[in-house]
RNA sequence: UACCCGGUGGUGUAAUUGGCAACACACGAGUUUUUGGUACUCGCAUUCCUGGUUCAAGUCCAGGCCGGGUAGCCA
């Protein structure tokens, strides 16, 4: 198959970022054989984020778009701080973005094999054991300007080596006691390659091994083996692993020093992460928000967490598209919320069905229409989508409306409800504001209207027109529902600018929660957890999993578009 | 003050690789509308600076400025 055939059956029209041309370019060289083979290698530490989700759409992205794979592979090294807990929270996040792996892989499976290529370095004279403890090794690195010394063990024999690193892996020292290094070079100007650890004793369980082990690789050492192991092709990286590169290819090459069949060799490609305004990425102050009750958990819906997006109502569609959007680049930018809520918006329009509700009701009594007497409308169910087809929608002389949506002395802009105006009720009839009802204070209690029966299903016969629409439910018929209302969690843009010797706590939004008691129609009744609706004129709400049979309980994903509220603001 | 990588509207990316700076979001102004939603129209840039090469530079060269990354037995 044709690389162009490829990209027009994915109807991916969108110019090809510098990594796809690379992988293109390669394509069509035979550079690996046309093979594209990339992966997704997580740490099962902690909540995958949009951030980790930009990295795997490119990896599988990539991968699909030039008729490859990609793996999913747990980087596992490191067994005090992991765990199986987040290997399956993580499946879950990626395969709820739509992406299948083709092998599922772990680290930890290739420990032998990595520990066989570090008894050749030591045979080659490539590796030494040191026995310097490990601030003793931090402090003879040298700095950013000023070169290292050599560990006084760095020329011990390769005999020795030997010795000493299979008895680290039979345990017979403790933790810290010693390590395996490159031989590289200590006056280096690139740190990462002044003779880096490449094992560290670590007596500890492992999720996977267990107890088969008390050395582990350093990421520096493993990841590059791992990535050739599994012959991935186009290794995709963030930035911060630019510096790494030369390391990496200085291992593979190490090994394959002298060797008839010389081991695959990854081609690495950085870009820059990104980072979003009014969020938060780094995993240790997302951690300080959920451990210090900022936010009421990994999946609270205002993190930026794929679990809490998928619990605020956003789809998998709608962030890949956004994520698309964003595109690939070696610059860190800052990308806008506003365009993730457009993205959001510009999915759930399409496919969220329509239903009314009122969030801040203000009873309105129909004072022509006979008492006791109610009736069924018909409602389109969302007029983007034919096939979603109507509903049926009570109608009764009671009914709440939203309280923004009536002034009693409105300003020249106000086309909503108003003393004496006639207004459009959805679906329903035009009604015309005749009393205010207000109690000993002076609050608005109830609205006393009359209809006009002639307009039933809104429209007039007689052609006059109305100003506004305005939605509305039964008070006799529709669901009481609790509403949570979500801001963005920091008022900052940048949420880590902070004044003085502050923390980003500063920034935290003290609005960004809100509940709210409401109504909705009845035809929202027995709806899923994570079921989504657009609230007509309001936006667009999910069912949340705290939801129950007896009390609807819905997240706001995304206000519409509001320009009336704007021109309010901005007056 | 070492090494590496970057710099194009407010934001994020394009520019057939040297040929009229394009797209989306945001913002502003309108049209349509039984959602003040959607859809549609219009407006919004001395390509970080200074020199140089060239008929022609966002793109190539030189110097500068600014930003990011790097000194875990973390990944």
């Amino acid at each position: 198959m044709s690389l162009e055939t490829q990209k027009s059956e994915n109807s991916k029209p969108t110019k090809l970022d510098f990594i796809r041309q690379v992988v293109a370019d390669d394509c069509k060289s035979g550079k690996w054989g046309g093979k594209v083979v990339t992966r997704f290698p997580p740490e099962p530490n902690g909540y995958l984020h949009i951030g980790h989700a930009k990295a795997f759409c490119i990896d599988f992205g990539v991968a699909e778009e030039y008729g490859g794979w990609c793996n999913l592979r747990f980087d596992d090294t490191n067994p005090v701080k992991e765990e199986e807990e987040f290997v399956e929270a993580i499946k879950e996040d990626v395969a709820w973005m739509g992406w299948r792996w083709k092998y599922l892989c772990f680290a930890s499976d290739y420990f032998q094999q990595m520990y066989d290529y570090a008894v050749e370095l030591i045979q080659k004279g490539k590796a030494y054991v040191d026995d310097l403890p490990a601030d003793e090794i931090g402090r003879t690195r040298g700095t950013l300007t000023a070169p290292g010394t050599p560990s006084p063990w760095r020329d011990r024999p390769v005999k020795e080596s030997l010795d000493l690193f299979t008895r680290m892996k039979a345990g017979e020292f403790p933790n810290g006691a010693r390590v395996l290094r490159a031989k590289i070079d200590m006056a280096h100007p690139n740190l990462n390659l002044r003779d880096p650890v490449m094992y560290r004793i670590l007596h500890a369980r492992h999720h996977r091994t267990g107890d088969a082990w008390c050395i582990y690789p350093m990421y520096d050492w493993a990841h590059g083996l791992e990535d050739s192991i599994e012959g991935v092709t186009h290794s995709l990286c963030s930035l911060e692993f630019e510096n790494h590169r030369p390391l990496y290819d200085w291992f593979i090459d190490a090994i394959n020093e002298g060797r008839p069949e010389p081991i695959h060799h990854p081609q690495q490609i950085e870009f820059a992460r990104f980072n979003l305004t009014y969020t938060l990425m780094s995993k240790r102050k997302l951690r300080t928000l959920v451990e210090d009750g900022h936010v009421h958990g990994w999946d609270d819906p205002r993190m930026p967490t794929l679990c809490g997006m998928r619990r605020r109502g956003f789809t998998p569609e709608a962030i890949r598209d956004f994520l698309d959007r964003v595109g690939v680049a070696k610059f860190v930018g800052t990308s806008d919320y506003a365009l993730l809520e457009h993205c959001v918006r510009d999915h759930l329009n399409k496919t969220a069905p329509r239903v009314m509700a009122v969030l801040n009701p203000l009873k309105v009594v129909i004072t022509n229409y006979p008492e006791g007497q109610s009736e069924q409308l018909d409602a389109i169910n969302n007029p983007e989508d034919a096939s979603a087809g109507v509903r049926p929608l009570p109608f009764g002389r009671e009914l709440y409306i939203e309280r923004d949506d009536f002034m009693e002395d409105p300003p020249k802009k106000f086309f909503r409800l108003a003393p004496d105006r006639e207004v459009r009720l959805r679906y329903a009839y035009f009604i015309t504001c005749q009393e205010v009802v207000k109690d000993a204070v002076g609050n608005i209690v109830e609205l006393h209207c009359t209809y006009d029966p002639a307009t039933r299903g809104g429209d007039s016969p007689d052609g006059r027109k109305v100003k506004a629409t305005l939605h509305w439910v039964s008070a006799a018929e529709s669901l009481p529902m609790t509403v949570r209302m979500y801001e963005h969690l920091f008022t900052a843009e940048n949420p880590e600018e902070v004044p003085d010797g502050q923390d980003f706590t500063v920034n935290i939004n003290p609005n960004s929660f809100r509940e709210v008691e409401g109504f909705v129609e009845p035809s929202v009744q027995g709806a899923e957890p994570l079921s989504r609706y657009q609230f007509e004129r309001l936006g667009y709400y999910c069912v949340d999993k705290d939801s129950t049979a007896d009390r609807l309980v819905f997240n706001r994903t995304v206000g519409l578009k509001d320009t009336w509220a704007k021109q309010q603001n901005k007056a």
